[in-house]
DNA sequence: CTTGATATGTTACATCATAACGATTATCAA
DNA sequence: TTGATAATCGTTATGATGTAACATATCAAG
């Protein structure tokens, strides 16, 4: 599995093709990829980081798109939910997903530096969480893995990423 | 490592037993335990539970113990800086600790039905998320790790917990 | 005593999120 | 076609979570 985020590279091609898998789920699905949802998610594609819901709502508004809270929040349900965006609760924040195609249990990488993110795959649950859920008869549904710490810039002391 | 959260169990003795821990290791490190903070984390041991800031500041409040929101988030940032307490991402709360004593990486297993916290210990940067982070050159200085479920009580489809 | 570090009290505000309700649009069976 | 139903959108209002900034108080060390 890659681990898309912190080094260089096309975001040009990754947006398109992110949008194309959108695209191509919700056809398959009959989901409805309205004008509106589908502009947040070109929004957090272009954005390609973390992204604060009234940051996505002050884009919208300048687009005249929508203008109140719920508007963005209820786009960004639909992405999450579909698979398409994801939540970083540490940040509270959101982020497009960078394997659209995968059934997957995202894993981030946070800066806490500069808070680039960085998605990754873990399945933790099959690991020592997953036995200790099992023996405290819990059933574990998701799973939110959320690593903090430094990424390659911010180590060498680079200028932050942004 | 012991899973403490859903099963019965004696709730005044774990209670001193977490005091009696934060008050050592306060005094080993000389570390100030002052009386709000103490209370907040009391508050915490006797809620048992993941509890919003401002539910902790109500109780401070009827208490005589402080009226404004800084006064609880200082509280609770003594108290995760230090160890007797973890916040809880996906739930915005906070619940205190229940392995004092060991140097630990918590976890938590979340009941969505009745919310419901149990700490466990997980060490997800020993597995695929370190080798994710290794080989993007990111260095996890913590990770957080929530399951989201259901607890056993709510599986048996008892009344929820609470 | 004075100085510096730590802790507390308070105001004001910033940020994140959702309930509720009405208007509009899409879908589809009759 | 039409009427019923569900999905989506627009808007108001409010709730929930969290912090910046500054004044005051406490206390240990020089």
């Amino acid at each position: 599995m890659h681990t898309l985020g912190f080094e260089h590279h096309d975001h040009h091609r990754c947006k398109r093709e992110a949008l194309d898998a959108a695209e191509a789920h919700c056809a398959r699905h009959r989901l409805n990829l309205t004008p509106q949802r589908r502009r947040v998610l070109e929004i957090l594609l272009e954005g390609h980081r973390a992204m604060g819901a009234y940051e996505i709502l002050d884009t919208l508004r300048d687009e005249g798109l929508g203008a109140q809270p719920p508007v963005a929040y209820r786009a960004l349900d639909f992405l999450v939910t579909n698979g398409f965006a994801h939540k970083i609760e540490r940040l509270n924040a959101f982020i497009a997903c960078t394997h659209p195609d995968a059934t997957h249990t995202p894993a981030f990488l946070i800066c806490r530096i500069c808070d680039a993110v960085a998605e990754t795959h873990a399945e933790p649950a099959r690991g020592m969480l997953g036995a200790a859920a099992e023996a405290a008869g819990f059933e574990i549904e998701q799973a939110v893995v959320e690593a903090v710490g430094r990424c390659p810039r911010c180590r060498d002391g680079a200028a932050p990423c942004r």
